[in-house]
RNA sequence: GGGAGCAUAGCUCAGCCGGUUCAGAGCAUCUGCCUUACAAGCAGAGGGUCACAGGUUCGAAUCCUGUUGCUCCCA
């Protein structure tokens, strides 16, 4: 049968997932191997598969794969998350669509809307995976709000209440004016902007001319000025002690206040103080005991508290309220300024510093074992720079805001009391019980009716904290046999992105509630930028449509082109190209495919010596090949592991084992290369799989004919001996191979054309005798001779220090080659004068380790070697 | 403002304890080849003061200090 010349991978693809899946071929269930687990990092249910998804999931994949084929019990754990915020806001955008508002629903009506939305679109990820080739356990997908993990939550939220961690607390939180809801300090990004600085008098109480004059990059907070602050070495205001200031257009006193904390350097040196809107007022308004005046409204609008502009959006004030100024003649001047402003990373809008009572977890207390178990190398960082950003996030760690102001998750389990106070409990049964017994006792007596449920849910970081433990529903069933066999987990993939957001608090619930790290190894990928440098994202449209590249350029080669130029933890600029070389990687092995099996087998051929040797310095080549990848990934570095894998299908086996051992134009080959060949064959492509699998199992199957069996289930190759002579003659072979070729280059000789070679050597002493019917195949040559003379009209060249000869039927140039030849001369004898010069150094012979001396001294001596053919080489052609 | 990291070929990077695996790889470029597995291929070639300035050393891309430029994290 004719086999294309060029690989298809569609239809080859999608038949061998079929085939895995039909065969619970990604099934893991406990039992006495080594487990090796990895816990997805849960995709977003509203998000569709991106380049950064392809990478991470490529590389948990590979890993996984390797880890099964070393005999371990993989299991990929797969999953998504709710996204609270995000999907809300898909939900409530869809409702509008449909002309339904939120607020006209219940919250279970709510909910309703939003089950059905996740199970239309919450599943489009993982189906994506399954195309990228990834080999999770699928019977056991999770969902962050699915009942084992929701409860899961509920039952942690209340431990930790209990245990002291959690409490309710007013404070001032960073507030999503447009998403309504609070958000934790890791989910805002600043971003550096243009803006102006506006530079506003206020007049001081009791005298119509005396001023002063504020810089403020927010005047629609004017109105809620409680104070103004100047550093109270500061000679310009020091009269102004004890004065009272009036806040424009309202004319409210406030007092003046002195603290170091204001730059006298900055503006005019005098700060307005509103505590309810940034958070250092805030603090200032705390020590100076300041009234704090909220004039917005939590969407963004002001409120009445404000007494002008009531209603209107924040940034129309804005420009209103400076017209105002500036018609009340108190607006001084404007500069062009640029500051730093948080924007919600769920919705872009502008964050709003506001006081809020929300639900707060203490981090200092978890922070400090889980910093240890990273500075003790009990989990480990690749790359391990990311331990310092860790160590410092760790040391300065905030409270962690956990309550949002949405219904899509984990309703809080808080119940309030008329009175005020709340009891936390799991059910409006157990939360009476509670408030019954609360001290004083509510009166009247509280009835379960009477009790209200808190309307807040959980940060959805807070179901992802727990993922590694309730996955297996470890929280629920703390000593279930999955639990105990697969945590700790053993890698993680993710990107540094999510650092503290997640990783940072995995560490800590698994030591919390597992006594034990959740996984010993952190890879960080980096992130997937275009060719010029720009992250990828939808409004640029920057982006590949990831599945369309599969569907166009087939998994692997996807696989391959993603994992190729990304070391851990580094960006990596994606290109077109680097998935055609993936592709084209796919076929060089196909085509090596269609080689082999198109030879023809005569049982009763003797092996030759060229494929005896071939085989012999093959097999070394390829467990030296194996004893590296294996280090590579020991060190998780797995591009490189990738990069010497490339190296040693294409060039060692196709490019030189191949050629040595092909037999010629339709001649049969012996058994015995034939079957060594296979044997190399099959070795390759298992140690190919996990990063390209789909190709390696056509091909395992191609050779075997078989039907059932599978190579993710084959075992990994382990390397054998070495034989390292062999491995240095080929060295001198290869060199020699290549000169030759470059000799027929220059002199336009046709690789058909045979020619002779002559080695200036004795025989016995060859370099590399071994491969002299290799040397003669791969070279097309009629003769390989050695001699101790030099034959007449030749061209030649020195292969490490023996010389070489070819003779040529052409006249040759002798001119050009004594040009070379002395130009190559000059070259020896300068680098042996550089090594002379060390070694007349009695400081570098003293001091120098003996091994970098006797280097030094070889260097000499081969330097001296060829500078002796040389002088040969160029005094008889001046003869 | 505080902290971390980076700077090597046109591009992306590798170069661990200072010494021929020391100036490397892949891609890109250029020149030949449709040679019977593969033009998604083969053969060959060019290309770098290792950011800058000092210092340590017999010896520095590698160690130290400073300068410049870039990136990331935190406030």
């Amino acid at each position: 049968m004719e086999i294309a010349s060029k690989y298809d991978p569609s239809g080859v693809e999608e038949k061998w997932y079929a085939f895995w899946m039909e065969n619970h071929m990604f099934r893991s269930v406990p039992d006495d191997r080594e487990p090796y687990c990895i816990v997805i990092p849960p995709p977003n249910v509203t998000g569709v598969l991106h380049m950064g998804h392809m990478l991470n999931n490529t590389i948990q994949d590979i890993l996984v794969r390797r880890a099964r084929m070393l005999g371990k019990n993989a299991c990929w754990v797969p999953g998504t998350d709710h996204a609270s915020i995000a999907t809300e806001a898909k939900v409530v955008a869809k409702l509008r669509e449909q002309g339904i508002d939120k607020s006209s629903l219940s919250r279970e009506e709510f909910l309703q809307y939003a089950w059905e939305w996740k199970e239309k679109h919450g599943g489009i990820i993982l189906e994506q995976l399954k195309k990228l080739g990834a080999s999770c356990d699928w019977e056991r997908t999770c969902f962050t709000m699915d009942e084992a993990r929701y409860e899961s939550v509920i039952d942690v939220f209340i431990d930790l209440y209990q245990k002291g961690f959690i409490y309710r607390g007013a404070r001032m939180i960073n507030w999503d004016p447009k998403a309504l809801t609070a958000v934790s300090d890791e989910e805002v990004i600043y971003k550096e902007v243009q803006s102006k600085l506006y530079f506003v008098k206020y007049r001081v109480e009791g005298n119509q001319d005396e001023w002063i004059t504020i810089a403020t990059t927010r005047p629609e907070t004017i109105l809620g000025d409680t104070a103004i602050c100047v550093h109270p070495e500061d000679e310009r205001y020091r009269h102004l002690k004890g004065k009272k200031i009036l806040v424009p257009l309202i004319n409210r006193p406030v007092p003046m206040i002195f603290d170091e904390y204001v730059d006298r350097e900055f503006g005019t040196g005098a700060l307005k103080v509103t505590p309810a809107h940034d958070i250092t007022d805030y603090n200032l308004g705390l020590k100076y005991n300041l009234e704090v005046i909220d004039t917005f409204n939590p969407d963004g609008t002001l409120s009445e508290a404000a007494q002008l502009y009531i209603g209107e959006n924040r940034f129309k004030v804005r420009n209103r309220i400076v017209k105002d100024l500036d018609a009340a003649g108190q607006l001084v001047r404007i500069e062009n300024y640029t500051n730093k402003v948080g924007y919600s990373e769920r919705t872009d809008e502008v964050i709003e510093p506001r006081i809020s009572v929300q639900w707060f977890m203490k981090m200092k207390e978890l922070a400090q074992p889980a910093l240890e178990v990273v500075e003790n190398d009990t989990v480990q960082f690749y790359p391990a720079k990311y331990k310092n950003m860790y160590r410092h996030w760790m040391e300065n760690v905030n409270d962690w805001c956990i309550s949002r102001q949405l219904l899509w998750g984990q309703r809080i389990p808080a119940w309030y009391l008329p009175d005020g106070r709340f009891v936390v409990a799991k059910t409006r049964e157990e939360a009476l019980r509670k408030a019954e017994s609360l001290t004083p006792k509510a009166q009247p007596p509280v009835t379960q009716d009477e009790l209200k449920q808190d309307e807040d849910v959980m940060d959805t970081w807070f179901s992802s904290w727990l993922w590694p433990i309730s996955v297996f529903d470890g929280i629920r069933k703390p000593d279930n046999q999955d639990i105990n066999y697969y945590y700790p987990t053993v890698d993680l993939v993710t990107a540094p992105e999510i650092i503290f957001f997640w990783v940072a608090r995995m560490i800590m619930a698994g030591l919390l509630y597992r006594k034990e790290v959740p996984f010993r190894n952190v890879y960080f990928t980096g992130i997937v930028r275009d060719k010029q440098g720009r992250k990828m994202s939808k409004s640029l449209g920057n982006s590949p449509e990831p599945i369309e590249l599969i569907r166009k350029y087939g998994a692997d080669a996807v696989r391959m082109g993603m994992l190729l130029c990304s070391p851990a933890g580094n960006d990596l600029l994606y290109d077109d190209n680097l998935i055609e070389q993936g592709r084209n990687f796919c076929n060089k092995v196909w085509n090596a495919m269609r080689l082999v099996r198109g030879w023809t087998v005569d049982a009763d051929l003797d092996q030759p010596k060229s494929g005896q040797v071939s085989v012999e310095w093959f097999d070394s080549v390829l467990n030296k090949a194996l004893i590296d990848i294996n280090e590579q990934f020991s060190k998780y570095r797995l591009s490189e592991a990738l990069r010497d894998v490339y190296k040693l299908v294409w060039d060692d086996f196709c490019a030189w084992y191949l050629e040595m051992v092909k037999p010629a134009y339709q001649q049969p080959i012996d058994s015995k290369t034939y079957d060594a060949t296979l044997g190399f064959f099959e070795k390759l492509i298992r140690l190919m799989h996990p990063f390209m699998p789909f190709l390696t199992e056509e091909i395992f199957h191609v050779l075997h004919n078989s039907g059932k069996e599978s190579i993710m289930l084959a075992s990994m190759p382990q390397a054998g001996l070495i034989n390292e002579s062999l491995i240095g003659e080929f060295q001198f072979v290869s060199e020699l191979v290549m000169s030759v070729r470059t000799v027929r280059s220059g002199k336009n000789i046709p690789v058909k054309e045979q020619i002779s070679v002559f080695i200036r050597s004795d025989k016995n002493k060859s370099p590399a005798g071994n491969f002299d019917d290799v040397i003669v195949k791969l070279c097309n040559l009629g003769g390989l001779q050695y001699s101790s003379d030099k034959p007449a009209d030749s061209v030649s060249f020195i292969v490490g220090t023996t010389e070489c000869f070819i003779p040529l039927s052409q006249n040759v140039n002798h001119e050009e080659e004594l040009i070379k030849l002395q130009e190559e001369l000059k070259y020896q004898q300068g680098f042996l004068i550089t090594v002379m010069k060390k070694l007349d150094n009695a400081n570098f012979v003293n001091n120098a380790s003996p091994k970098v001396v006797d280097a030094e001294k070889k260097k000499k001596a081969d330097a001296e070697a060829r500078i002796d053919v040389l002088n040969g080489q160029i005094r008889s052609i001046k003869e």
